[in-house]
DNA sequence: CCACTATGATTGATCGGCTT
DNA sequence: AAAGCCGATCAATCATAGTG
């Protein structure tokens, strides 16, 4: 039997890889992150990543250090609070919480131990 | 406009480049699965343990890779031959070394 | 020493899949 | 069916390292 990967690189090819794979054109859809109170329109797209302040930032480390978990009472308190969606703060939750993992995780054994295969 | 931009300011501050012979492993990686170039959790760990360099850093290494490659097709073609010549052998080689490792083990 | 490029890390937000 | 979470990834940006 013979299966094998679809390997298209024969020999008469030196310069095969300017392919384009799907990968390569995937593109994300603009945020969708309406802010009010800023510039003027509430509702409109921002296109632009948001730059949370220092202020926001602190208290939302705060509260993520109170509870690792929003109650959707919670959330629309601190959204209001801080002048942001209440996505926005949603998102930030989970972002942090996969940050913690990962904090975790490497803070477990970053050093190899022996690493006997070099 | 406040100088808000020293908000945090601390792990990006220092960075060390990886080692000649780490990126080599990774750009092997990377362009001999052109196609595809998303190793798996496993392959993470085993591209990490080869380079000496954590598995998030080899997940860093592989997102930063994948789009400036392709916001810039052209400026690493010459790179991608380069890797995908010598891939070429290394792949030939590597079956061969699998048929004959078919049964060996040593962990 | 300075201008410019290469590169690793950070992070708000998106995508697909699964759970509630 | 709708909404939240997870894990992975994207995409833009930051700050530094490297090169000329």
């Amino acid at each position: 039997a013979g299966h094998r990967e679809n390997a298209r690189s024969p020999s008469t090819e030196t310069s095969p890889p300017a392919q384009t794979f799907d990968w390569m054109k995937v593109k994300r859809n603009p945020p969708k992150t309406g802010k009010a109170g800023e510039y003027g329109f509430v509702g409109q797209p921002n296109t632009v990543r948001t730059n949370f302040t220092t202020k926001q930032l602190t208290e939302l480390e705060k509260e993520f250090h109170f509870n690792k978990y929003l109650t959707r009472a919670r959330r629309v308190e601190i959204a209001a609070s801080l002048q942001l969606n209440e996505t926005q703060v949603k998102i930030w939750f989970q972002n942090r919480r996969m940050k913690q993992k990962k904090r975790e995780k490497e803070g477990l054994l970053p050093i190899s131990p022996a690493t006997p295969t070099g | 406009v406040m100088i808000l931009r020293s908000r945090f300011l601390d792990a990006r501050r220092k960075r060390r480049n990886f080692s000649k012979q780490a990126t080599e492993i990774l750009n092997e990686y990377f362009y001999s699965h052109l196609s595809n170039p998303y190793p798996s959790e496993e392959a993470k760990e085993e591209l990490a343990k080869k380079c000496s360099i954590t598995v998030s850093q080899v997940s860093n290494w592989f997102g930063n890779k994948r789009i400036r490659y392709k916001k810039n097709i052209g400026k690493f073609q010459e790179e991608a031959n380069l890797y995908a010549a010598k891939t070429a052998v290394t792949a030939a080689h590597a079956v061969a070394a699998a048929v004959q490792n078919n049964q060996t083990n040593s962990p």
